[in-house]
DNA sequence: AGTCAAATTATCAATTTTCGGAATGAATAC
DNA sequence: GTATTCATTCCGAAAATTGATAATTTGACT
């Protein structure tokens, strides 16, 4: 029962709607929304029409019941890649890069892939470069793994039988007990590494960057030719990754111009 | 092609702001917006001053140009983890995908045209794109055939009259009897295939995907380029969507909510 | 199979919003 | 110092939202 102040008009109403929508695990009937937000039947109804007209939230197949859709799921993936790419988060993402001086990228899971929405590289190209834009699967990536660690059980189960493991080296993990087994670990640990799965030659590992509530939002990682950092060195690269990922977590919720008081130049 | 000016109401515009806003890499003023959108200024103004409000939308270091909001932020978080909660089924699409080499997508009849929910491209955009939210007309497409076909006799008359069989190529079935004709085969065959008959030089099949009482809740369908697959060629892909379609219809029915298991602390 | 409660859809008039032109104030560029 | 662009305010007309009531369908439980 979340509180709300104030009789609100339509867009207050669509986005609760949205976010009641979003934090639910099930699909929900309209009965639901209607009861949770305390709106009337009929309103619920026509709101509920409304963004499903819009693709913001859609049927679960064969139900009359709602989960987000494919058009709030494409805004979402953009707004978390515009919102790290403002000044400050990029610099961020710079300085971390700096210290560990490889390679680092900021990564999301949309439509189960892995798109990286931000990176900065330190030196020329060499190795594995993921630019923003491109995708990755999900099982022999670092960020792809914290994605499928953090599921419920049972969920993270179904999923991985589903997907497709698609071999793309000799190391790429095919086998889903296997896949499962180090998602548990993973979970555990709180942080995922890749040992070239992907891509011959190239390994790298990657943490969560959660909000206040825990919530994943993104991950942070870094990649580096194997020829420079072995896989069992990678563990060196948590503590800072760590470290920048919680900066990258206040800085999220923070109004962009609190704390820049300082006059530059 | 559709160049009219979308009627749009409150929510529309919020959203084609927000999206806006998502998608430049920089700040915005409100000016831009207005100009980009072709809104009038005051009611950029008053939109953006709303989205303000709620978070959604907040100004840059103090002066007066905009970037998504953290509440914005927070919401796609949410929404990213819960369409990830749920992506089973976008994991066959794209295992079947892979395993076909062509396009997939999975459709449902709303009101009389195919709107397609979910959608896996395996390469570059070529050829026919079924982008999810994109709806195509039913006599013209495999999955409009499958749900045809399933009808019983009278209705299934009763809507081949009353549809505007539009001609979209050469190929486009705009008799009723013959496509009639050409359902009887559907429904005892139980797939349906697509010569060009609405995008020239794109060939298709598709088939159904079925609730354990054998209810019609979607179709699962391919589209390719004739120039790499001809229509005949087409009968190879029939097997593997009918072991995806019988996956699809195992798991979807499936409610979640026993899946809660997760404790972290 | 039959029954009943619940959920969904439909209808509609009063109300509340929104809409955007024109005018004005503020900020920046030249 | 001027010119130009941008931001803001005001307000009547127009349109959308709203939610009570009621009809219909769905689904669950004997």
């Amino acid at each position: 029962m979340t509180e709300q102040e104030r009789a609100a008009g339509p867009l207050d109403r669509a986005f609760a709607i949205v976010g009641y929508v979003a934090n639910q695990t099930k699909a929900v009937s309209v009965a639901e929304i209607a009861n949770a937000l305390s709106l009337p039947v009929p309103t619920a109804h026509r709101l509920v029409g409304n963004l499903e007209e819009r693709g913001l939230l859609q049927k679960a197949l064969g139900s009359k019941r709602y989960v987000v859709g494919n058009q709030l799921v494409m805004l979402s993936a953009k707004v978390i890649g515009a919102a790290f790419r403002t000044a400050r988060r990029h610099a961020v993402l710079r300085a971390v890069a700096g210290e560990i001086g490889e390679q680092c990228e900021i990564g999301v899971v949309r439509d189960n892939v892995v798109a990286y929405v931000d990176s900065v590289r330190v030196s020329q190209p060499q190795g594995l470069q993921f630019n923003p834009g491109e995708a990755a699967p999900l099982h022999c990536t670092s960020t792809g793994k914290i994605y499928m660690s953090r599921l419920p059980g049972r969920a993270r189960e179904k999923l991985c039988r589903s997907l497709a493991l698609t071999s793309y080296t000799d190391n790429t993990i095919v086998d889903c007990d296997t896949l499962l087994k180090l998602l548990e670990e993973t979970r555990r640990r709180g942080w995922a590494k890749t040992n070239e799965e992907y891509v011959k030659g190239v390994v790298g590992c990657a943490v969560p960057i959660v909000s206040p509530d825990r919530e994943l939002i993104a991950c942070l990682g870094v990649s580096v030719p194997v020829a420079r950092v072995s896989f069992a060195e990678l563990d060196r690269f948590i503590p800072p990754l760590q470290r920048a990922a919680a900066l990258l977590s206040q800085t999220i919720l923070q109004t962009d111009s609190e704390d820049d008081t300082l006059e530059d130049t």
